[in-house]
DNA sequence: TAGCAGAATATTGTATGATGAATAGCAAAA
DNA sequence: TTTTGCTATTCATCATACAATATTCTGCTA
């Protein structure tokens, strides 16, 4: 049950962290979008690594649809809404970034979109296991002595339900939903906390 | 309103060629979870390619969270629950390999899924701009002489109404979903449309 | 002057070889 | 049996060279 594994992009290799910081550079809008940044030489010896390096962390950012490389032109911030917004790493540097508390409600928002709906898909699919673990969760999230527990048994009421809709693409919103709400109360502990809902199974 | 840009990595550069090779050959079954790839060089030298093209592919599917390298050990396919499904180009890389019929159901449900929270959402937040849009795409959709006419309009309904939530996370939701079924439409002309359904607005 | 052909040029794309670092697996020792 | 140390394999990083590409400039021509 515990480990869904890192889905967040090593920053122990040179170039992820070149990604993270080109990354963080361009969700912060230091790199605009339509923006160019300077050319792989200049940009490499800035950060002090080999183009080499450098190169591996730009194909990165541009299989997320961050930037585009041209011949002749350099490379290019692409505009945001061909962002890849819901790849784990873009949200870790936006978390980076961005005031979290003004990126909670929106993920909150989404979770809360899809919840009823993947409660319904989850109830016709479920399996019998499924259902035990749901209510395992439930259960923890009911008897959770503080805040900290509960947000943790909460998480994985929902990661366990979106799992249990049968539904691979699902499943992978709901961790990804899941693994950026629990890294922002990484940053801010101090937050409100939505209001129970009902369990809607059973 | 008409372009929403390329979502999917460039197959143009060598190494876009060899991550969409790897990427199927994944998706595919034949580097199956927890496999080891041939080593750098081997694979370098089958593809006809150099290591820096060969690594530079690699990178990407790293990223994506379908492989992961290291020292001594070589390149391994990671668990699928790690894979990042929403990801346009493993989307496209899904539907390259796996029968596009299967495929086509799990993205409807979770168009359905989503879709009862996002009219809500969009009523809420709305611009009279985007009302307007989605009046203009439901009576376009309403007027569709034939089916190919009714899937665009379709699309560019649902696409609408997810920009309209004022969400940016939904918004690439929708755009994705959309992307990826109006890909799977281009293999098969020859599918049952959903029914019809009210306008959720107004 | 306007327009076009073609050369110059800046930038990324690809290839190659060398060296460094990490670590699994094995062997030796305690 | 457990620990320690060695070694070989593989990826990681770097440096360099050359190719491909597309903008921009230049100069010719109508």
């Amino acid at each position: 049950m515990a480990d869904r594994g890192k889905r967040t992009y090593s920053r122990r290799s040179l170039h992820g962290k070149v990604a993270h910081m080109l990354g963080t550079r361009i969700m912060s809008g230091e790199y605009a979008p339509g923006a160019l940044l300077p050319n792989e030489e200049t940009l490499s010896i800035e950060l002090g690594v080999s183009r080499t390096a450098l190169r591996e962390a730009i194909k990165v950012l541009a299989s997320k649809g961050l930037i585009e490389s041209r011949p002749k032109i350099g490379t290019r911030v692409r505009p945001q809404r061909v962002w890849n917004l819901l790849d784990p790493d873009i949200l870790a540097w936006s978390l980076a970034t961005r005031p979290v508390l003004e990126f909670i409600p929106k993920l909150l928002e989404l979770r809360e979109m899809v919840e009823p709906g993947a409660a319904a898909l989850a109830a016709r699919n479920h399996t019998p296991e499924q259902a035990d673990a749901l209510t395992a969760a439930f259960n923890a999230m009911d008897a959770a002595p503080d805040l900290d527990a509960w947000n943790t048994a909460d998480v994985r009421f929902h990661q366990t339900m979106m799992a249990a809709t049968g539904n691979d693409l699902i499943a992978s919103l709901g961790a990804l939903i899941d693994l950026a709400l629990s890294t922002s109360f990484d940053f801010t502990t101090k937050h409100i906390p939505a209001p129970r809902r009902g369990l809607p199974l059973h």
